[in-house]
DNA sequence: AGCACGCCGACT
DNA sequence: GTCGGCGTGCTC
């Protein structure tokens, strides 16, 4: 696809029609491509490149949502349709959004309206309904042209409303699922004549302003006098302090209605305005904003950083272990961005965006900063966006769809703790915002800064190699010490048959943080978090009918539940497969660590936090803050109690089992593992109190965890990067996967079969300069998901244009193959799951 | 992906 | 003879 805005300023060319190019949503992959649609005279007005239109599109001339793309007065070939509506509003893609759509589209393998739509806030798309009203004729003619079974009893209902009828009412009143068939023909034969209502979904929040109509005196005067006089009086004298305020703030201070302010207005006293507000989540005002002190090493890589800020469209690396107190920088780094009149992004992973995190930025920056994150409801999203695109917000704050802040003149885009996986989308398009942030920095010709205390791979070999310049905070902040760590040998528990899941050595030092009346934070994979309900006699475990995995017990509602796709069963009091009565909950989950925790430290105070107890992203601030006040001795968790959190009275750290995420087969697995185990073991003891920490471990001599619990990057790097020259992983070579799915599995993987064909024959025919090996088709992960049955077909090759543009084509031939019709296909570069 | 056009079996 | 089955190919 590619867009141009082409208006010819001849004047002789005025009377053609304006063409506009579309890029519609029901354009799939293989058929991505502009339709040229006319704009209708009334919409030439507001009509322009970048804006949200419906377009009729296809046989049925479904309306369509699209982008328009280009713009050019051009002779009307026949046969073009026409625009019927423009969204008229600030949600439209400007020309850098245009181009980084087209380049995702390629990047990525999706249509450009998938691409388009990650770049906007959601909701905002809405064609109300279909509306229908009777044609030129008398019910009895249109009868007669074509009242025969379900067409007559529509034909009636229309010509019987009042008013247009809307498609839903005509389902409901002919009592059928769906009239398109009818009603197509019907208006094709011109018995009924059909529009369409358009809206936003969601509405600009408009309030009303008041202010003085004319100057106080005047005002005063005019007042009279009596009881109403006296109210009216005291409404006057508010207006006149605050000289502009709205009309509910200035009803609540004077206690008068605002009938009485709307007849002030009438005789001309005082003057009503709409004014749009922007909706904002309500945010505790932070009590700390003192100025940020830096040590010597963060004074010293804010001073290399900022010297390479005008520099155009470079990279750096900056890593500081955990506590090194990255985020001061950062501050620093954006307010000297912002005295320079430029803007800035910076991204932070979905679990580190916590409500102090965003108090402490409203705190620095105030009214400038905007924050986005999937917390926020969608008109909040939207006016956040707005905010954004009009300029009132220079700094935007926020997870990974903050990437695409509409914001100009970036002068820094920072990702902090850039390894975290949630930068990379987990719906299609699967971008990346790391990606993403590359691109638009060049565009922006602006620093791009990557902060970690555990980089990934890629990065730190970038850094290496030149690409980026590394900076390192070396010490933490304050001088605290790395907690000592244990490693314990989890090996002999499981050989003498105890299945505790807490070895001696926690025991020990929870026992004594206990007596000490200090806090501990006990670490548990997500990987193995889950419980399951398994059959004591035959083993059988419950899997999902819908998914290849098995359902996980919940407490909460008591209920065996697929974490895929959500599908859910009651829990089990016998097996489906034996009979057999005796069931058990298996898997160490964080309930069942609470349960050990409870009766072997009878009296132990457990706050338990994973996603079964954090339904909303308040209960998660409540059960921190209770923590943070010592309601508990132990924060018992997944994910979540691992990274962005700070207490000042943890000294001990326990992970449970931090070898269970290193054999997930993907080539993540160990850069994973590292980073959550040495970020975890930086949460001990992070003040005056030395922090202890303890590992444990089945493989206590794995070279990963032993490097993680010495918080040495560099060894772990020194390790890992052999490996991944060995696997010919990223860095060095990149995988491109393609995923098939489809509700029949023979006839999938016969697809997928097809395709490695297809591929194994480019390779060695038209493309055997990038020959390479074909892997698959493999069953995926995840083998089945809800109900589909999914394969891969991969190979690996360094990340190129030519490599691209052979995937484009592979998927392109397959939607052309009869496979299509029932398998879908998706592309995907190094995955995380694969 | 929808959806209409098109060419073959069981029914008023 | 018609209603409707789902194969095939297009969408400005």
């Amino acid at each position: 696809m590619t867009a141009t805005s082409d208006i010819p300023t001849n004047a002789l060319m005025d009377d053609l029609p304006l063409i506009a190019g579309v890029a519609v949503s029901s354009a799939v992959y293989s058929v991505d491509k502009p339709y040229d649609y006319v704009v209708p005279a009334d919409m030439a007005g507001v009509a322009a490149v970048g804006q949200r239109v419906n377009v009729p599109f296809g046989r049925s001339n479904r309306t369509t949502n699209g982008f328009i793309i280009s713009l050019r007065r051009a002779e009307a070939k026949s046969g073009l349709k026409y625009i019927s509506h423009v969204f008229d509003d600030m949600v439209v893609l400007s020309g850098e959004d245009i181009s980084l759509s087209l380049w995702m589209c390629k990047r990525y393998f999706c249509t450009f309206f998938e691409a388009a739509s990650a770049l906007l806030p959601p909701g905002m798309w809405s064609r109300d309904s279909e509306v229908y009203s009777p044609g030129d004729m008398t019910l009895e003619q249109a009868l007669a042209a074509g009242g025969k079974g379900k067409k007559r009893l529509i034909i009636q209902e229309v010509y019987s409303s009042e008013k247009p009828i809307t498609e839903g009412e005509l389902c409901k009143a002919c009592q059928l699922v769906n009239i398109r068939k009818y009603t197509n023909s019907l208006v094709k034969d011109k018995v009924i004549a059909v529009s369409q209502t358009f809206s936003r979904g969601i509405k600009d929040k408009l309030i009303w302003q008041v202010s003085l109509a004319m100057p106080v005196e005047q005002a005063r005067a005019q007042l009279g006098s009596g009881v109403m006089a006296e109210r009216r009086r005291a409404v006057v004298e508010c207006v006149a302090q605050a000289d502009t305020l709205p009309e509910k703030e200035l009803c609540y201070l004077t206690g008068v209605s605002a009938a009485v302010v709307r007849r002030l207005s009438d005789i001309g006293i005082l003057r009503r305005e709409q004014a749009e507000v922007y909706r904002r989540p309500k945010v505790k005002k932070a009590d700390v904003s003192a100025e940020i002190e830096l040590n010597e090493y963060q004074q010293a890589a804010y001073e290399g950083i900022i010297a390479m800020l005008p520099g155009g469209a470079q990279a750096a690396l900056l890593e500081g272990v955990t506590g090194s107190g990255k985020t001061q920088v950062y501050i620093k780094l954006i307010t000297d961005v912002l005295a320079a009149g430029k803007t800035a992004i910076l991204l932070v992973p979905e679990i580190a965006l916590t409500p102090q995190m965003v108090r402490m930025f409203y705190s620095c920056f105030g009214d400038v900063v905007a924050v986005v994150h999937s917390g926020l409801t969608f008109s909040q999203r939207y006016d956040e966006y707005k905010r954004i695109r009009s300029g009132v917000a220079k700094v935007v704050v926020g997870t990974r769809t903050a990437v695409f802040a509409p914001i100009s003149d970036i002068g820094i885009i920072i990702i902090d703790e850039e390894q975290e996986y949630s930068y990379k989308s987990d719906a299609d398009p699967r971008y990346n915002a790391k990606d993403i942030a590359k691109h638009r920095a060049v565009k922006h010709s602006c620093l791009l800064l990557l902060g970690s205390a555990t980089p990934s791979v890629e990065s730190y070999y970038s850094a290496q190699s030149g690409k980026y310049r590394l900076f390192q905070i070396p010490e933490r902040y304050n001088d605290v010490p790395l907690p000592q760590t244990i490693i314990s040998d989890m090996r002999s528990r499981l050989r003498d048959g105890d299945d505790s899941l807490l070895g001696a050595e926690l025991m020990r030092e929870l026992r004594l943080n206990i007596e000490r009346s200090e806090q501990s934070i006990l670490f548990i994979n997500r990987r193995g978090s889950s419980r399951m309900a398994m059959c004591v006699d035959c083993g059988h475990i419950p899997q999902c009918e819908n998914c290849s995995v098995s359902l996980t017990y919940h407490s909460k509602n008591t209920r065996l539940m697929c974490h895929h796709c959500g599908h859910s069963t009651e829990m089990i009091t016998t097996c489906p497969q034996c009979g057999g009565p005796h069931i058990k909950l298996v898997g160490a989950g964080t309930q069942k660590v609470e349960e050990e925790l409870l009766t072997r430290l009878p009296g132990c105070r457990v706050i338990r936090m994973d996603a079964d107890t954090i339904v909303e992203r308040v209960s998660h601030e409540k059960l921190l803050d209770s923590f943070a006040e010592g309601a508990a001795d132990i924060l018992l968790g997944t994910q979540m109690v691992a990274k962005g959190l700070d207490f000042d009275n943890v000294t001990l750290v326990g992970v449970l089992d931090a070898d269970l995420s290193l054999y997930v087969g993907d080539y993540h697995a160990s850069e994973r593992t590292f980073s959550l185990i040495a970020q975890v073991v930086g949460r001990a003891g992070r003040r005056q109190k030395p922090g202890r920490a303890i590992i444990q471990t089945f493989t206590p001599q794995n070279p990963i965890i032993l490097a993680a619990a010495r918080q040495d990057y560099a060894d772990f790097y020194r390790y890992e990067i052999d490996l991944r020259r060995a696997l010919q992983a990223p860095p060095f070579c990149d995988m491109f996967v393609f995923t098939l799915s489809g509700p029949a599995e023979e006839e999938t993987l016969r697809g997928a079969q097809s395709l490695a064909a297809t591929l194994r024959r480019a390779f060695e025919g038209e493309c055997a300069a990038l020959g390479v090996p074909v892997l698959g088709p493999a069953p995926a992960a995840i083998a089945k998901l809800n109900r589909r049955y999914r394969f891969t077909v991969s190979f690996r090759g360094k990340d190129s244009r030519e490599y691209r543009e052979l995937i484009s084509k592979m998927m392109a031939a397959f939607y052309r193959s009869p496979y299509s019709k029932s398998v879908s296909i998706a592309a995907d570069m190094n995955p995380f799951n694969a």
